[in-house]
DNA sequence: CCCGGATTCGTCCAATTCGTCCACGAGGGC
DNA sequence: GCCCTCGTGGACGAATTGGACGAATCCGGG
């Protein structure tokens, strides 16, 4: 997975800039050679556009300003008197800002153009997403207006996987799958993440959500057998209240699914404190990448046959 | 591995709105040179089209929309394969069914028409969106799937929700807003909404979500006498767990706003459980409709001076 | 310091869009 | 009926756009 952190330079790429206005590369190159805009070329011949340069060309021209963070550019007024900085080494670092300060406009801006640029939903949700929560989990600790920040924070961050699930959403879904966090999980990030991971490995992904019963999933899952069953069912335990009871009844649902062949994936901060079967077909681990190449070697191989 | 990244923030051309909508290329031109409909043009000066104006003006003046895909709005393949009916006399009844079933494309499909057709987030909350939530909270507790059904339902609307606030989202907001659900009360969907009807109005709102003290609220809006302060502050009530103290809070969060020229938003289910000052800057009652009439008179008028 | 994958080079070319003009038909006033 | 106006959409040569191609360059990791 390419992490080219092109967050730092000054000097943009024709494909920068191409991005950053929703025109194509070539529109972009052929501008420069009609001298329209203004470029330095790289001792190799490649061209590099001055980020003051770009601004002027796009005014002059008046043209839209799709990914201004591609520019290093905030676009929110109230994020520039805050002071907030981006453009530094570490682009995980910048998205923890705009989500810390509540920039959500921008916070959505740098996470769909790194989505654009090639990371994957899991890659992003393993990283930056996570990081960033996990953050702002201690900052709630610390600070008396922690609770504001997470509250806000979360509330952005499930719009943004909903917007980057619209995005993966397959058109031809190859199989189904379901869940959800158990009973006493009020946590609802991590199961929308996983419902968005699935989408992009091209599952149908039925999502539903925090605190939900075991029981509930069971019937949801193994309940009607005039329906088709998924492939797929995932359970998310971010909170426990009763571990010993959650055990017996995840337990029982595993063995349930892997009998009508049915693969399981179980993650989540508090999933250790459970004990369920394990096996080629039950997925365990805190990693979303690691989820989508469990589906990808197992899930989606064994259906498309 | 590439996944069908049909993700495209990408403009149109005159000729993508024009098959689109059923019009002539011609047509869309001279609309444009009209100034009806707006548009931003490429350096060698092609029209180039956002899809947020382009669904503007095909609200606005009541176009059909003959190939969705253009916007970037999924196509329904398996709805006929489901076996769901819909096309009756009752909009809202096909939606429940759809949403009853967990057709999730469908039930974004039947929404996001109904709004291209000019109905309002707004009034599409007050109408099939609640309609449907009413009932199958009735469902809750008649059957026993009923909780599968509601989970999932919900979620569906929180995505929807989340839709179609991003296509209200005002480019220039005209003010700020803030505001969630009271401590104890779990329902998010609420506050969801109330966050894209203000968007509708052109506010920039921030949603703190479910279960939100009423101290946390009060910090975020009235907290750092550095930022700007918001407009309006709203506050969700659709479950009350102890009436007698968050009347206290709210009573006093509401006072607070008031003095500081902040207008005031609240309703949910359980409000009438509550008791706090009332006044021409308090908005009070259920509907979205009614909010977004109050803001248009009061927040955004005073705003706007 | 070198290597391999990703990016960009320059170039070509088909498709699209530009602005403009004009034919067509629906409606309204006389 | 006649004429005028207005909105529509097709047609035209010129200009612009954007995708494709093999070769060259860039850059991060070993």
């Amino acid at each position: 997975m390419t992490m080219n952190n092109s967050y730092q330079r000054k000097l943009l790429s024709p494909k920068d800039l191409a991005n950053a206005i929703g025109a194509s590369e070539s529109s972009v190159k052929r501008w420069t050679d009609q001298g329209r805009l203004e470029i330095t070329r790289t001792s190799g011949g490649h061209r590099r556009i001055a980020v003051t340069e770009a601004i002027r060309f796009i005014r002059e021209n008046q043209l839209p300003l799709l990914q201004p963070e591609v520019l290093g550019l905030q676009i929110d007024v109230d994020s520039a008197s805050s002071g907030i900085e981006v453009g530094s080494k570490d682009p995980d670092a910048d998205f923890h800002q705009l989500l810390l300060s509540g920039h959500d406009v921008g916070a959505r801006n740098h996470l769909v153009s790194r989505f654009l640029k090639g990371e994957s939903v899991a890659a992003l949700t393993d990283g930056p997403i996570r990081s960033s929560m996990e953050k702002i989990g201690w900052t709630w600790k610390e600070r008396s207006e922690g609770i504001f920040i997470e509250h806000r924070a979360t509330e952005i961050l499930a719009g943004l996987l909903q917007d980057l699930r619209q995005l993966v959403a397959p058109t031809n879904p190859i199989g189904r799958a379901i869940g959800g966090a158990v009973a006493g999980d009020p946590y609802r990030l991590p199961s929308l993440a996983v419902a968005a991971t699935l989408n992009e490995c091209g599952l149908h992904a039925v999502n539903l959500g925090a605190n939900t019963p075991i029981s509930v999933l069971r019937q949801a899952s193994l309940g009607d057998p005039s329906d088709q069953p998924p492939c797929l069912v995932w359970i998310s335990v971010s909170e426990v209240t009763s571990p010993g009871e959650t055990s017996v009844d995840v337990s029982e649902l595993v063995r349930e699914c892997l009998a009508a062949s049915i693969a399981v994936a179980i993650g989540g901060r508090e999933a250790h404190r459970l004990e369920f079967p394990s096996g080629d077909e039950v997925f365990q681990g805190e990693s979303l990448t690691g989820l989508a190449d469990f589906v990808k070697r197992r899930v989606v191989r064994t259906n498309r046959d």
